[in-house]
DNA sequence: TCAAAACTGGAATATTAATTCCAATAATGG
DNA sequence: CCATTATTGGAATTAATATTCCAGTTTTGA
């Protein structure tokens, strides 16, 4: 209307974000799967996103009135004009920021990008299903799950802890900010999920030897297979994680976590 | 005429070019202009691939009949997926797998694979590089650098202070297991990391509008920039990660977050 | 509680683009 | 060179899509 209509992707989505709290139910929706879906807009018509966005074609076509076009195809212009230039090659787009300069940000980020997109990919072929399998049969007859991991691994006993949590699965996140571990509070039918990485942790180890001792079943997800306490009790979950300095984007990691509770949870339920 | 249309963009390429010896001048043409500017298609109407072709609209409608396709709209359908891979809805696919019967945990992790994989790219292509170079800068200068993300930002926060830790880097880690945050630890000088996704942790967004108030910089990662709490000191670093199920892998934030700090530590040694 | 204003849904209309058709032209083969 | 067939250009038709409009509904403010 009044405003003048965004010239770039940032120009837009910033003016959307303004613009969200003051808006009607409605266009509010609209700005909501925008935000979220903004290239989508590239390609589809008004009656695509209307429906995606659980609107009118109409409030859609307002919404683009309030932003600030003339109308759908004027937004529609914009966000093309964005993303041609671009083409979404990955591989070229990762070596532009790789030239960005040594120790660049985005230098940076394109390596930890590269690293994690290969972590990933050998996970999905190194992974031992049958482990997996054994790891989500033990977790779905768990009566409680105690998750344990410190420094790197801490962030992914973390989220497992959050996964369970919202899955209504009963756990216990040992030594958290304290370092406490409650080896006492393992009893029967119990199962412990330890995460440690080279150089191991030693509260780790030992709170697994400790489960191994009152004969729980233990998960272990670790980055190399040597350190297989007990054959018999122990399931290995083995993740090589791509080291970009002396850092890991962890993300092969997160995802066997994740995927580890999500597939627990389902089985579970059904 | 019978012929089967190409599924994909190499056996389109691969037919025009067979094709092309055999065809009159006008196909030729086209066969021709195609060839070079496949990527085109996914843009442009009947009439501007002609124009720029040099032929009649028809001659175009001609060619895509003869390539194999029932008209102009299917050769672009076909383009525009090739294009964009995707966008694969993700709450839609894990109820395709469950009434699949296949919610074997491989199958779960595969789709978390996936997931991360898309995740990744897309950080890689719409990442705000001049808001991650001043994030880095501003960072380099704190004095000290508080962080604060709760529930699914929690592993993100927490890997945020391991890293750090590992670089010499001063940093507060704020509400972790006792949900504490401690507000008035924040001085001149200091940065505040806020990590939140949506919905929103009203106490993340508490701490953050406090250091607004106060003066300090404020780094926000986020999701949507829906949250921009004040344009002039807060500096959003957006991180569209996708969702499988309810869950995600967190694989793009925390590249992205791992970066920011070892991009802060090459600054800081500089 | 009521009147005015804002918002919404859905149908009606206008625009734009894809597709077909046909007459005109050019190529081919005997 | 002529008859036949293939190709072409451009207009006409059809289909899809954006955009507007308005009546009904909800919200707002006094």
């Amino acid at each position: 209307m009044e405003a003048q209509a965004p010239e770039n992707l940032e120009e837009l989505t910033e003016k959307i974000a303004l613009l969200q709290d003051r808006l009607p139910k409605r266009l509010r929706q609209c700005a909501a799967y925008i935000l979220q879906n903004t290239h989508e807009i590239a390609f589809s018509t008004v009656a695509e996103i209307s429906e995606k966005a659980n609107v009118q074609p109409s409030a859609v076509m307002r919404f683009c009135q309030v932003v600030g076009f003339g109308g759908y195809t004027d937004m529609q212009k914009l966000v093309r004009q964005t993303i041609q230039p671009g083409i979404p090659d990955y591989s070229e787009r990762i070596q532009n920021l790789r030239e960005a300069g040594d120790d660049s940000p985005t230098a940076i980020l394109a390596e930890f990008v590269e690293a994690g997109r290969q972590s990933l990919e050998q996970l999905s072929i190194t992974v031992n299903e049958t482990a997996l399998e054994k790891a989500v049969e033990t977790l779905a007859q768990a009566r409680l799950i105690h998750i344990m991991g410190l420094r790197r691994a801490y962030p992914v006993a973390s989220y497992l802890s959050y996964a369970f949590e919202k899955l209504r699965i009963p756990n216990v996140l040992h030594g958290g900010e304290g370092r406490l571990t409650h080896a006492e509070a393992m009893r029967e039918e119990d199962v412990l999920i330890a995460i440690t990485f080279a150089s191991y942790s030693s509260e780790t180890i030992e709170l697994a030897d400790e489960a191994v001792q009152r004969g729980l079943p233990v998960i272990l997800i670790s980055d190399t297979p040597s350190l297989l306490v007990n054959g018999t009790v122990v399931v290995p979950l083995i993740v090589s994680e791509i080291d970009f300095g002396a850092f890991r984007s962890l993300s092969a990691t997160l995802s066997l976590a994740i995927s580890l509770a999500v597939a627990t949870g389902a089985r579970r339920s059904s």
